[in-house]
RNA sequence: GCCCAGUUGGCGCAGUGGUAGCGCGUUCCCUUGACAUGGGAAAGGUCACAGGUUCAAAUCCUGUACUGGGCACCA
């Protein structure tokens, strides 16, 4: 018997409290175990820009709902962690925070000091991160965690890349990519983001050499200076006699040829398109078809090259301006309409992406992605919800070769060795701020021959020691694609590579499809032919309550440290899982928190309740096979029915019904009925027996919610375990509660309806009438038949208790007094006597109103029951419950009239 | 342009063939033997619109509108 308890739940010390003992016993810790079949997920692992967002939360409570889940079905589970170098995003983090606390730029450090740098953050933020993980009560092994750029993780992308190699699927080649001038460095195709915005359209003046001019429409006047054509339709009639003429580019002296390509479209601006092959991905395309120019006037930097003069060393940005005004000046600006043109900018920096062509290196994907596609079509993998699969088929079916290559420090670098001697004709150097000389640009058409190595190699040619490495590092989604085989040590074949992988599940937002599912797949087939999970499993993003994404800009970001510390991370799990429907995004507010704040308290205050009451030295017994009393049956009932729903609903990854079914079933029948109905049994002679089914149950729920709220459940638990055999030392190792199906009792359910049905009616008339809690009534109940009868006799007690009857009279032949008010439930009357205190005029439209309600339902079924069609072609069972409903619609009706007319 | 979602009480969302539920909010009553982070009760919805299938549609089909997303194109 425990008092002393107190009577808010505080989730801060509880949960500091076991993370710690967890963690000290190694409760996460996995270990392979034939005998047991293998659960393995791998985290999605976080970019180390900063603390963990809702996003995360989300994910990971998803993984660990499934993670502890699985774990107490007895399976071997692995729930892998670790995190990500995050190459370009955590590049720029720390190219700020240099920027804001030491006014540096990376140059200023040079490469070396910014890496390590880096690394150092790496080890604070990480640190930060694990903490997190510890915090919000996620079963991850944190035993072993992974880091894609520690050497385990290295070495399996160097064996990647030298695998690719060697099959010809890594090229170096001179392109037009995706180029971010903010982050200077080249993206892929996935990582440019495409959004409209409002711009112009303008129309410019071509003098042609025999005096057949030519107007042309371009969204970007100041790439002229790099045209190499000007591209008309082959079937465009007002151009036809044009191409092979030659027209001048305006504000230079460069002629240009007019040429027919099908790529123009005849009715876009003028027909008439400018051809700039080295600044425009299909001009680019156009130019190699005509053997074109592909001249440079834009540098990396963003700076205008190779132009007039007076534009040389301009921002691209001013140089359209200054264009536009030149152009209009000299009289060649012939139009400018308003359009809203295609942006492409950085996911990473938001900044306009400039199409560039520089050489880089690329993965062939054609074979890749034709093993993936097949597997993804044979679902093999299979996305849950599935409207993602098409979208995925269709990516591999139309992918690019993939830029691998990225022109920043932070990552893995490229595994190409040069020789200064063999290759140096290929190589050009730079100095850096301290003077050091560096190889910055490798070209392999001037014929550099590179050495694929992981440590610096001896040149094989010269027997050079000086080799140098290409000054790129590799995406970092290269590394985050090896993640499923490389956590556990590939390409060695390690026994945690033979018996975790493939992993089980795969969970992740579906905002990363393209960028690391699919690549995943496609290596996780190609190293082990094997896909490296059987389910994807895809959350949606947290946004704020009113649905807008989060983001420091915005300043609408939630933290889920505050919350934790504020509510415990029991109620922000509580509040992710009941909105986490499949695949949808989750508008979060700090209500939906409160909530489950609430909750929590509930069941801690119900545990309170029960141990305050359960008599000194009581053995609490398990379950007996039969119990007599209907709360008894009920509740079991009860209790089975929401497990049973409840592990369905998990294995369908319906985690918001799961949590819903535990919420309701604990607050709905155990708090607001059973407890009620238990209360007077304390004091009785049948303590031991209430307070067993009570533990048992309440127990059992804990067990149920505990991969939902890890802490709150195992804090209470703790405290029931002193009257329980054969617990175990944490909830985690118990065994998930299992539906007995012999245990649902229809009959039990029905008559707990019944006396829940007039219960509520009772209380309704007295809150109707504003009788107070305190004082208590005489009620006469009139049953609809003998059953019923039956039951509301023998259930006397607990109607009074429940209803806080004073003076309950059961008889069928119970006329109506003078002076009461009248509840009707499915045919039963219920009369209540109210001297002083009834006001007929409002007992009368209550009436009227319950009345109009039963004659439409009546009026409803009367219309099945009359169609013969109804009759011959519903099922049975429909027909006999529209029958059942109408007489009981139709007792009610009646009831309802008699007390209307003895109103009268 | 193509494709995919969504549209349900004031708000946020469940519900996939038998005329609707939850949480929050609102109104009223209540410190009754755990919990006011609580208890009891009430008000509030013709389930975006138009057709169709069916004995029966929020639920299935077709179309429309709006919102969000993906892909392609974008001079």
């Amino acid at each position: 018997m425990n008092t002393t308890l107190p009577k808010a739940y505080d989730p801060k010390n509880v949960e500091d409290k076991l993370s710690k003992i967890w963690k000290e016993k190694g409760l996460f810790k996995a270990q392979v175990d034939e005998k047991k079949q293998p659960y393995t997920i791998v985290i999605p692992p976080p970019n180390i820009t900063g603390v963990l967002h809702m996003g995360h939360g989300l994910n990971n409570t998803l993984q660990d709902m499934l993670v502890r889940y699985h774990r107490m079905k007895g399976e071997c589970v692995n729930w892998v962690a670790g995190t990500d170098h995050g190459g370009i995003a955590t590049q720029n983090v720390i190219e700020k925070k240099l920027a804001k606390e030491q006014h540096l730029s990376r140059h200023d450090l040079g490469r070396e000091k910014f890496v390590s740098t880096v690394w150092d953050w790496y080890k604070e933020c990480g640190n930060a991160i694990y903490n997190q993980f510890q915090k919000m009560g996620w079963a991850l092994d944190q035993s072993n965690i992974r880091f894609t750029m520690d050497e385990t993780r290295a070495k399996a992308v160097f064996a990647c890349f030298k695998n690719w190699w060697d099959k010809g699927y890594i090229y170096r080649g001179k392109r037009l990519i995706n180029w971010c001038v903010r982050c200077s460095t080249a993206l892929s195709d996935i990582e440019v983001e495409h959004s409209e915005h409002a711009g112009k359209l303008w129309h410019l003046l071509y003098k042609g050499e025999n005096g057949q001019d030519i107007i042309i429409a371009t969204t970007r006047p100041e790439t002229i200076f790099a045209d190499a054509a000007i591209a008309v339709n082959p079937d465009d009639e007002r151009y036809k006699d044009m191409v092979g003429k030659k027209v001048q580019i305006p504000l230079t002296d460069r002629f240009i040829p007019i040429i027919a390509d099908e790529a123009v479209e005849k009715d876009f601006g003028t027909g008439a398109l400018k051809i700039t092959p080295a600044h425009d991905a299909t001009d680019y395309e156009v130019g190699k078809r005509h053997n074109l120019e592909t001249r440079v006037v834009i540098s990396s930097a963003g700076k205008m090259i190779n132009t007039p003069e007076k534009y040389i060393g301009m921002d691209r940005d001013l140089c359209r301006k200054e264009t536009v005004k030149d152009l209009d000046a000299a009289g060649l600006l012939v139009k400018e309409e308003k359009y809203n043109n295609a942006v492409s900018t950085c996911y990473r920096c938001g900044q306009p992406i400039e199409p560039y062509l520089s050489e880089q290196w690329f993965v062939k994907m054609d074979k890749l992605a034709a093993a993936a596609l097949d597997a993804v079509q044979k679902e093999e993998v299979k996305l849950v919800p599935s409207n993602w699969k098409a979208p995925l088929e269709n990516w591999f079916k139309n992918m690019q070769d993939w830029c691998i290559s990225r022109q920043i420090w932070w990552g893995h670098r490229i595994p190409v060795w040069y020789c200064p001697h063999c290759s140096a004709k290929g190589l050009t150097f730079a100095k850096d701020k301290q003077g050091k000389e560096y190889l910055s640009k490798v070209s392999f058409e001037e014929g550099a021959e590179p050495i694929i190595s992981y440590e610096q190699p001896v040149c094989p040619k010269c027997g050079c020691k000086e080799t140098l490495q290409d000054p790129d590092v590799l995406d970092t989604w290269f590394s985050s694609s090896l993640w499923p085989i490389s956590v556990f040590g590939w390409p060695e074949q390690t026994k945690d590579l033979n018996y975790f992988y493939p992993t089980s599940i795969l969970v992740t937002g579906y905002e990363i499809i393209y960028l690391w599912v699919a690549r995943m797949i496609m290596t996780g087939i190609d190293f082990t032919g094997k896909v490296p999970f059987k389910t994807v499993l895809l959350n949606g993003i947290v946004r704020d309550k009113s649905g807008q994404k989060m983001s420091k800009s915005k300043g609408n970001v939630v933290d889920p440290l505050d919350l934790t510390a504020k509510y415990g991370a029991d109620a922000v799990r509580f509040s992710l899982l009941s909105q986490a429907i499949t695949g949808k995004d989750i508008p979060y507010g700090e209500d939906s928190i409160i909530g489950a704040r609430n909750f929590c308290n509930k069941v801690y205050n119900a545990a309170r309740f029960i141990l305050m009451n359960v008599a000194e030295g009581t053995q609490i017994t398990p379950l007996q096979k039969e119990y007599k009393n209907l709360e008894d049956r009920w509740i079991i009932s009860r209790y089975n029915q929401a497990i049973k729903r409840t592990t369905k609903e998990i294995e369908n990854y319906n985690m918001a019904a799961a949590v819903d079914t535990l919420y309701r079933f604990l607050w709905g029948d155990f708090c607001d009925w059973y407890i009620e109905l238990a209360k007077p049994r304390f004091n009785t002679e049948e303590n031991a027996l209430v307070s067993s089914i009570l533990i048992n149950i309440l127990y059992g729920t804990l067990k149920a919610l505990h991969p939902v709220m890890p802490f709150i459940t195992e804090e209470i638990a703790n405290g029931l375990k002193p009257y329980l055999k054969d617990t175990k030392e944490f909830l985690l190792l118990e065994s998930y509660p299992v539906c007995d199906n012999s245990r649902i009792d229809d009959e039990a359910e029905k008559q707990m309806e019944l006396l829940q049905g007039v219960i509520s009616a009772v209380r309704t008339v007295r809150s109707q009438f504003n009788v107070p809690p305190a004082s208590k009534i005489k009620v006469f109940i009139a049953p609809k038949d003998k059953q019923e009868e039956l039951v509301l006799t023998k259930e006397q007690n607990f109607i009074q208790l429940l209803a806080k009857i004073d003076n309950l009279e059961i008889n069928p032949n119970a006329q109506k007094p003078a002076q009461s008010a009248t509840a009707v439930f499915a045919g039963t009357a219920i009369y209540i006597p109210l001297e002083g205190l009834i006001d007929f005029a409002k007992e009368q439209a209550r009436l009227q109103k319950e009345l109009g309600i039963v004659i439409n339902g009546i009026n409803n079924r009367t219309r099945m029951l009359e169609n013969k069609n109804f009759l011959e072609r519903a099922p049975k069972a429909q027909v006999e419950n529209a029958r059942q409903e109408l007489a009981q619609m139709q007792a009610k009706k009646a009831e309802i009239e008699t007390a209307i007319k003895d109103l009268a």
